[in-house]
DNA sequence: CCCTCATCTTTACGCTGTCAAGATTGGAGG
DNA sequence: CCTCCAATCTTGACAGCGTAAAGATGAGGG
């Protein structure tokens, strides 16, 4: 049941919006009263926690099978993870927007939540340190080289799903075109 | 009357936060019925959208003061502008979160908004070409450069206000200290 | 003087999240 | 087998939201 809710809430988000995503209409969605959900979800806040959460889920399961296709080079894992993201996002606008939206926001109200995100930028800052293994990226603060790599493609997935770089940007293939540039002037700045 | 309404949204978004920017709201604000903002605005996509557009105005206004201080160096006021970027969005948290959230988002329903967040942009492309003349940036197509940067300051600010960088990214210090970091790495792939 | 138009108010509707109270149900203990 | 209980679901209600419709008010020009 509390499957069912969490499926309708992902294809609500999916296919009308974020907006979209009210507790009514998922109730409505699973053919069960307005209070059902209840039973399942504390509040409004914890539905849409769990809707990021898978959202976070999907987004690690699509940078490990995109790493996976280079297995030799360890900066252009660290890369591919980056273009991963801004794809994710571009495929998936609206979860996109749920996962990095206000009510999902404060990561103090469901902490499950904030290890779930912290885990997919874990993901880069393994990535990174094992370029940094391979004398491939500089040494400077690991911390500091992660967070500006998560900031860039983060930027970049934002700007994209809003439109702000125009229609071309939000397509699949143009989004990764101008992750692919975005990281490699990144990487020129990193190389040691 | 208008500007009386819209002052008192600035506000209650400022101290608030955007949940809070409602029409009732505003219109108890400003000790007006219910309904006398639709005399002045659309609807509500219509207010948030002017609220947006002060925050953008704001914004323009932060970026030029601060590249003010370094006339003679044109790729300083370049990393300045992307600091000024970050350091408003610490600052005005709630106001940035407004200015790229969802209500404002689509810029064909509000094309004086998308004008003004361009010419955002627009002040940093400015800033970008003349650190090219300068012989101080690569010749590499300055759309995607300036793509680029935009995208590193931007996500740089998002995840500071939504706290995933932990507490100390919250302040206008600790902000400003990474964008600085984050900057000179960029900076240093963008170099000729 | 009266008409007109812009401005503001009142009332009402459907939607939302959530509280409170009742109904159903299935399994554990006597 | 009966009873009780806890979990689950439903019904009904309330306040707050955005907004549509219609009435009030008041100033300016014929």
């Amino acid at each position: 049941m509390r499957q069912a809710l969490l499926d309708a809430a992902l294809e609500i988000v999916r296919r009308d919006g974020a907006a979209a995503l009210t507790l009514r209409a998922v109730a409505r969605a699973a053919r069960v009263s307005h209070m059902a959900p209840y039973h399942h979800f504390a509040d409004k806040a914890a539905l849409v926690a769990a809707v990021a959460r898978e959202g976070f889920r999907g987004l690690g399961r699509e940078m490990e099978e995109r790493i996976e296709r280079c297995p030799d080079d360890p900066r252009a894992r660290f890369r591919e993870s980056g273009i991963a993201y801004v794809s994710f996002a571009v495929k998936h606008p609206n979860l996109f927007r749920v996962m990095f939206g206000p009510e999902a926001a404060d990561a103090e109200a469901h902490p499950d939540l904030g290890a779930e995100s912290r885990e997919v930028f874990d993901v880069m800052q393994r990535l990174l340190q094992q370029s940094q293994a391979g004398y491939q990226v500089r040494e400077d603060d690991a911390r500091q080289i992660g967070l500006t790599a998560w900031s860039l493609v983060h930027g970049l997935a934002m700007l994209c799903i809003d439109g702000q770089f125009g229609p071309e940007a939000t397509s699949p293939e143009g989004a990764e075109r101008l992750a692919y540039a975005a990281t490699g002037a990144l990487f020129r700045g990193l190389r040691r």
